[in-house]
DNA sequence: TCTGGATGTTATTTTTATTATAACAGCATA
DNA sequence: TATGCTGTTATAATAAAAATAACATCCAGA
């Protein structure tokens, strides 16, 4: 398969949106940004919605993050997204008949959620406005610049 | 794509030669147990090897470990499995002419780094000899019953 | 009140990483 | 030196994601 990129891109309208309070950004508009189709962008919009993380009004440009940039951690917009997919994945097709295989992937499981607590804690503690914190180191901007 | 089970399987195969040690493994045997492809499995040994992790002879069915199960690392087979790959992915294409968009991609890189690291660090503790411990547990052996 | 630009949603196609499979040269033991 | 298996490469099939298309719906403004 390809390489979900959903998460980076959900940010990145969060992101887009925080940076522009105010304007009538449209999906299109977006979608510029991101270089990609609108549809794919309210598709990531529709998630966020539902998770509580943006609030729009169906046929206006109007969506805006329905809570501070500080509230929204990666882990929130995580789990918007991506739902409970785990970042490793077990062999769910191996040889039912033959002990070794079923009881090693049995315990596989064990590790593999204690790796995703580790990766799930360290989202848990990057928020929106860290990232645009960053964002505006790397542009070269002062904290306050507007874009 | 499929999601990758390689680090499951390599594991697996792993486990399979510690749980069996001195039996004439070959790799139809050992595709039985993952239920796939000989030549799957061998590609799997070729990268274990390669890392050092795995010690064979080629024209027979002799693979072992080339180290004990707790010196192996669910990083160590992380890294000869996967590489450099990561567990979360950037959108590397970004519309270049916006630079919100580029810029939010390389802040996002910094925090991405740190998921990195943390789900690393715990797959550094967890080494193959734990994985078996869990396994036979699992299975309902004793310790140090053979398979 | 009706028109139009945009959203929200679903369905389909295309892309791409992974796994499955095939093929074969080369090794080392019997 | 014949044989069984490995190590490797190349190709096909599978599956998840992104791209795209299509359309009903909303509501602000003319």
């Amino acid at each position: 398969m390809k390489y979900s990129t959903k998460l980076s891109d959900a940010v990145h309208v969060l992101a887009f949106l925080a940076l522009h309070p105010g304007a009538a950004l449209t999906s299109e508009r977006i979608a510029e940004s991101v270089q990609t189709n609108p549809a794919y962008i309210r598709q990531l919009m529709s998630a966020l919605r539902k998770a509580g993380l943006l609030a729009s009004v169906k046929g206006h440009p109007r969506a805006a993050l329905a809570r501070e940039p500080g509230g929204i951690s990666l882990l929130d917009v995580y789990r918007a997204i991506e739902g409970d997919k785990p970042i490793l994945h077990q062999d769910t097709h191996t040889n039912p008949d033959c002990g070794v295989g079923v009881n090693i992937q049995l315990a596989l499981r064990d590790y593999y959620d204690e790796v995703q607590r580790a990766a799930e804690d360290r989202m848990s503690a990057i928020t929106l406005q860290d990232i645009i914190d960053t964002y505006r180191q790397k542009a070269g901007l002062d904290h306050d610049t507007e874009v």
